[in-house]
DNA sequence: GCAATGATTTACT
DNA sequence: GTAAATCATTGCC
């Protein structure tokens, strides 16, 4: 099984600049094919991520078993466990040994959306299907063995299905749930698309 | 070895 | 609005 849109290569991932590769990724398409069930969501929110930040996992090149996989080349899975309970999704970028990521923290439903209900356990579709980033990961069928795989081997991966987004569709703010990271919460590194009812909720989307 | 802590979600009151 | 669920990772002793 597969679908007829082109995948983005590795070299819109290993660009030296996360937060451009983070603007770029709303609205590409995040597939996947677990066990041959193709199911997809159109990006509509992202979080850039950096050694360079107090908020980024590998900040001053802090390289641990969890971190390592942020040093590989951009165009690798970075999925782990949160609060011990969600896996989240990232796509790491920049060359390799420069520890880059983006965070995917929204999708619209596009593809296999019964599949994802039921992955969900939902008696039917509403905006809590993929409205967050521990979310979409569990309607997508994303677990912790797809962390280190790469999004050119057709098991999860992103493409372009010409969906075109507008400069004005654009908006952006802190990211969510950083505080520790002091002033570097403050960074605008957060992007959603303008009034995308799939935009993760329960927090303040500012710049509305 | 041990205690603290999340890039969250859900179900309560 | 508040709190519980739940565990790998991390840092410190």
């Amino acid at each position: 099984m597969d679908t007829d849109y082109p995948m983005l290569n590795e070299s819109f991932y290993t660009r030296n600049e996360v937060v451009r590769v983070a603007k770029d990724l709303l609205g590409k398409v995040l597939v996947t094919n677990v066990d041959g069930v193709i199911s997809a969501g159109k990006i509509v929110e992202t979080e850039a991520y950096s050694y360079l930040e107090r908020a980024c996992h590998a900040y001053m090149n802090r390289n641990t078993n969890r971190t390592q996989v942020l040093f590989e080349r951009g165009g690798t899975a970075y999925v782990y466990l949160c609060y011990g309970i969600h896996r989240l999704f990232n796509v790491v970028t920049n060359v390799a040994g420069i520890a880059e990521a983006v965070l995917i923290r929204g999708v619209e439903p596009l593809d296999n959306i019964e599949a994802m209900t039921r992955r969900r356990a939902l008696k039917k579709k509403n905006y809590s299907l993929t409205s967050g980033p521990g979310k979409l990961t569990q309607a997508l069928g994303i677990k912790m063995e797809h962390n280190r795989e790469w999004l050119l081997n057709k098991k999860v991966w992103i493409e372009d299905r010409g969906y075109v987004i507008a400069g004005d569709e654009i908006r952006e703010s802190a990211r969510i749930g950083v505080a520790y990271a002091k002033e570097d919460a403050l960074l605008p590194w957060r992007f959603f698309l303008r009034e995308n009812p799939w935009v993760s909720k329960g927090f303040n989307n500012y710049n509305l």
